[in-house]
DNA sequence: TTAAATGTGTGACGAAACGTCACTGACGAT
DNA sequence: ATCGTCAGTGACGTTTCGTCACACATTTAA
């Protein structure tokens, strides 16, 4: 058996890290759907109870995950942020980060989308739950300054009807429309219709800033192949990997 | 060839429906995550065995409950799509049939939004996705036939890097993600953030069109107060419903 | 040094839910 | 009267969940 050592902070998050990780090995092998305690627990060297120390729950695991992939997300934001551009094409930046995110890590992807779903909220722990709306204002703060900076260069001007959370909701709210109604085929392109998840959430970024008036307008600028450049600069390794997963990004 | 039948059609498809219609009771009652099969079974005149002949589990009773959502909502599509109006006016009013329908119908649609999610497609009859998708593409039909009137009288034009079917998903995922993020502050405005969801749909609706250049531009148009008006004309049953719940729409 | 107290880990266990299957009985056909 | 078919049944085996009484280590007190 393993000695046990007095209460060590550090010692504790790092078992929860590992107890996340493990579930994230089984959804990635046997789809969100299949996860069960006892499997982590056979995948994990601690037993039943002190799994259940960590995570009152299923739930409550699934939002750990959730969270952490949330931080992991942050980080992508944090880089589109601080690309060297225009403010509407680091926007631009943003939402293509969070779609290479979900291209890339589909079982985070997956489970963040879970997560939202009622059942799964109705049974995490409160700190938990917190946590996730802490992570997710967080996340909406790279929206939230480079809509800042947009109206501070005047490149955008606030419609009087809108104020800076509703513009950043609205950004928020349809990337994510469009990512997850198309996260089945995110992997790869099905065929059951035409449609094309970079490709749409393109167009409908730009038809968002168009009707913002966000300078400069689609037909002014060739955003497109602007984008192209900024994605292989700010994201080099990530766009290696979608090559690798032979997902190259066309639109 | 055929065995002979001792038990008619729609015997089986009203027995179905009452399946489904003691389910959403339950879900009602308890909440979409503690609905079980054993309740339902407790619930309904008819054994385990006869349930399972018509579901081949939870998550294809669920699926099945959210297929019937999908028809309803279809009906107040309709009721948009045949409205007197300006087509931007109609598509606007469909955007919000959308929402009025989540808001009466929490837990119709909160099983809609469930029943996008993997675990629950994952464990459905081919059959039962298949009738998803076709209700779905049924559903963009209200959308697909008002973008065709707008473009037949040119007060939308098309843009050339978009397609009909492009256009109706940008519609469509938009408004998805806005209900569906603000689902939770659905039924009652929690003091977690300012957003109001009618007053974000509204504004996102405007947005995009008016990125689409549909006319008339809303610097051109009051939209809110004729918005205002046609929803009493339309959905007067509907609004008088929600007055009930204590749940105008403001915006 | 010993005993008690406290903290940490374990896995067997009961409850709950799932989905199946051997059986029943009704009804038509022979 | 007998047989075959099939809708319907609910008891049962299985899986998963989450708990809890116990075991063992470390610390504290005597």
């Amino acid at each position: 058996m393993t000695p046990p050592k007095l209460l060590d902070e550090a010692a504790l998050k790092e078992r929860e890290l590992q107890i996340i990780n493990s579930a994230v090995l089984l959804i990635q092998k046997n789809g969100i759907e299949n996860l069960t305690m006892d499997k982590v627990v056979a995948q994990v060297p601690f037993s039943k109870g002190t799994v259940y120390k960590h995570f009152i729950g299923k739930e409550d695991l699934l939002l750990a995950i959730s969270n952490l992939a949330i931080k992991l997300l942050s980080e992508l934001f944090s880089k589109a942020f601080i690309f060297q551009g225009c403010t509407r094409e680091r926007m631009l930046l943003v939402n293509f980060s969070y779609l290479i995110y979900a291209i890339l890590h589909p079982a985070l992807f997956q489970t963040c989308i879970c997560a939202k779903a009622p059942n799964v909220l109705g049974k995490s722990s409160a700190e938990r739950i917190q946590e996730q709306e802490q992570l997710e204002t967080k996340l909406m703060g790279a929206i939230f300054g480079i809509f800042e900076e947009a109206i501070a260069n005047k490149s955008l001007v606030m419609p009087e009807y809108m104020d800076m959370q509703q513009l950043c909701f609205a950004t928020w709210s349809m990337a994510y429309g469009t990512i997850s109604l198309l996260s089945s085929e995110v992997e790869q392109c099905s065929g059951r219709t035409n449609l094309v998840v970079e490709r749409e959430l393109f167009n409908q970024s730009n038809l968002l800033f168009d009707g913002l008036q966000w300078q400069p307008l689609t037909k002014d600028k060739m955003h497109c192949s602007e984008l192209k450049v900024a994605l292989e600069q700010v994201f080099p390794s990530e766009i290696q990997q979608l090559k690798e997963k032979g997902r190259e990004l066309k639109f």
